[in-house]
DNA sequence: TTATTTTAGGACATTTTTATCTTAAATAAG
DNA sequence: CTTATTTAAGATAAAAATGTCCTAAAATAA
């Protein structure tokens, strides 16, 4: 029927943004036992396209989330030390930019409280607690999850 | 700097469902006083395009949320009565489909309990607050506020 | 009936996002 | 220094979303 709901729309983050936590994730499950990986390895693992990861790892690298090295045995790593101070919200950040957590609902210019938007009431409750839980989330809890099974990054 | 974060990017809605949240606010607060409106009367207080607003609105009048009629003194109107029984999330559904309240956070090809990717657990919380949101706000609710000058539909 | 108004809807165009390809640059080992 | 390996990054391509255009169909009134 309607042309629209092609059955792939409506995602809270891009892609890019998918691409990017997944191959974040899996990169510090490998630092937390000391395995620098390469783009293959991360790609094989997070089932993402490895040209399309390879740039979103270079704008992460570029904003100090993961650590590279070219040449042999280089590869992408991230110090365990660091881990729970990045969070979720520093991904989404460096890759969607800030209008996640400024965007009006209903694509006004902006957001705004005094002139709002019919949905602006409700809507940046939703936005906040989304907002709150990125921030709050660290790249260590989900690194966590994968490595002891709980969770998974293919499917 | 990164090709990504074209300040564009992160909305929560289509921009189809955005025209779309926009129009049938806009016609139920018209109806609300009696008056059926003209796609052109439409487009100027919503600030959508024209040609894309009609073929949202025709999407829309198929299930049944407004209803049209063609020919002089026609155009779209939404039954009084009926306002506060249609939800946003009958709009967001007839146009972006239900993947903003199945989706996986991460792309994965559906969401599970069971198999969960990393972000799951924290992810749901917010989607179902979401999807509460939108199925207990009325097109009446926002057509009200809208009406009373409130809010408004272009900035 | 005929002329006029307005939505319906298919075809087409543009823009944005997603993804690939190719070459350059950096690094390490021999 | 030379060679092999790996990320960096620009150019390009493909796909999807957004948006326009044009004709058909429906309804109304004279
Ligand atoms: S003005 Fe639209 S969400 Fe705030
Ligand atoms: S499996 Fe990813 S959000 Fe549920």
């Amino acid at each position: 029927m309607s042309k629209f709901a092609p059955e792939k729309d409506g995602a809270m983050f891009s892609k890019a943004c998918e691409h990017g936590i997944k191959a974040i994730v899996y990169i510090a499950t490998q630092s937390l036992e000391g395995r620098r990986v390469k783009i293959g390895d991360v790609v094989e693992n997070s089932g993402s396209p490895e040209a399309f990861t390879g740039k979103i790892l270079g704008a992460l690298t570029k904003h100090n989330i993961v650590n590279s090295l070219t040449g042999p045995y280089g590869g992408f790593e991230i110090a365990p030390k660091r881990m729970k101070e990045i969070k979720v919200s520093d991904i989404v950040f460096a890759i969607d930019g800030d209008s996640v957590y400024k965007g009006c609902g209903l694509g006004l210019s902006e957001c705004s409280n005094t002139e709002p938007c019919p949905v602006h009431s409700k809507f940046v409750k939703i936005r906040n607690e989304l907002k709150k839980m990125l921030e709050t989330t660290s790249i260590y809890d989900l690194a966590v999850g994968l490595k002891s099974g709980k969770t998974i990054l293919i499917r």
